[in-house]
DNA sequence: AGAGCACGTCAACGACGCTGACCTAATGGT
DNA sequence: ACCATTAGGTCAGCGTCGTTGACGTGCTCT
């Protein structure tokens, strides 16, 4: 796999068939889906003062409430001094509740609070329905399609907790730390 | 299709089987896949001094060489003073170039110079390493469902942009114009 | 007791969105 | 020939959200 000629040269051109055009539309469809995606969100955010960071932050917390200050940042991966802005506005207009850890007491549990997940929820509303449209029209074969390519374009680490959250989402919520 | 009940409501629940799970995996997915794909080139991008904007716009240029400044901002749907920021500092650094338009001579045809259609080239080939193994490793099936339901995600006029890109890519480039 | 970690915070900055206002030059309809 | 419209540029100012570096506190673990 690591030798194969490259995609100019004659051999094994068609049988990967990974031509640049190929590509190309891919790139386009990457951006074409996520402005619009995020897009639908954008508009309710707005009219709230909150911005894209703030969605993905309430995102990632409704997700798996409990979760640490460190593991929002490994998700997000953004600096300490940038999820703290976001996190602060959030916790102080009532949308986040943090709880001392049990364990550790340094960590800050997250977690939505109802208000927040009344937010997150009309949030998310507006991007299901964008994408129940898109599944509809493709059908269910098309989507698991979807799923195994979007899971190969993220890398291993985002690959291992994607996985860790299907795993979870097929149980009773509990973490093992 | 518009008065079809809530997911909510018992009919019809398995049938689409959008279940709330479903949605907030593909939401997921987006953003990893998103982030992963296009903070391969921004180490690249970095070292020159250039951010994710300039790529984008490097990014449709050379795929629509002579497209116009109108054209342009309606693909990235950013303002025009955003824009022109990205364009002179493309310009002055050499990576793009202007020509003045030949039915209409207040358009300005934006096209790549050799040297960025070199960069644009490297960008391209740090997403095609990544692209082309996510679809080696979900096979030409698992493709058309990503393309099917990525292009469902965009909104009506992008998807018309994108048919349009894809028929030009099977003739000769001309543009009726 | 001390190393190291979780987290917060101050200061300053850069990239890239935004608005509104105003300019030129060319086009195109009447 | 005139004038509204259009393509594009530009000035001024602003907001969000990313960045770095340094430093402080409190807790855990060995």
């Amino acid at each position: 796999m690591a030798g194969l000629p490259d995609t100019k040269s004659a051999a094994g051109a068609n049988l990967l068939f990974l031509r640049e055009e190929e590509i190309r539309l891919a790139q386009d469809l990457l951006f074409f889906a996520y402005r619009d995606f995020t897009g639908v969100a954008d508009t309710v955010l707005e009219e709230l003062g909150l911005g894209r960071a703030h969605h993905r932050a309430m995102h990632f917390i409704g997700r798996q409430p409990g979760m640490t200050v460190s593991e929002l940042l490994a998700i997000l991966r953004i600096t300490k001094q940038s999820l703290a802005r976001v996190l602060s506005a959030l916790i102080e207009q009532g949308y986040v509740a943090q709880a001392q850890g049990r364990t550790d007491r340094r960590q800050r549990l997250l977690s939505l609070t109802p208000r927040g997940q009344a937010l997150e929820r009309r949030l998310f509303e507006r991007q299901r329905e964008r994408l129940a449209a898109a599944y509809r029209d493709s059908g269910a074969g098309a989507v698991e399609g979807f799923k195994r390519v979007m899971r190969g374009i993220a890398d291993t680490e985002a690959r291992a907790h994607l996985d860790a959250a299907e795993a979870a989402g097929r149980e009773p919520k509990m973490r093992t730390g």
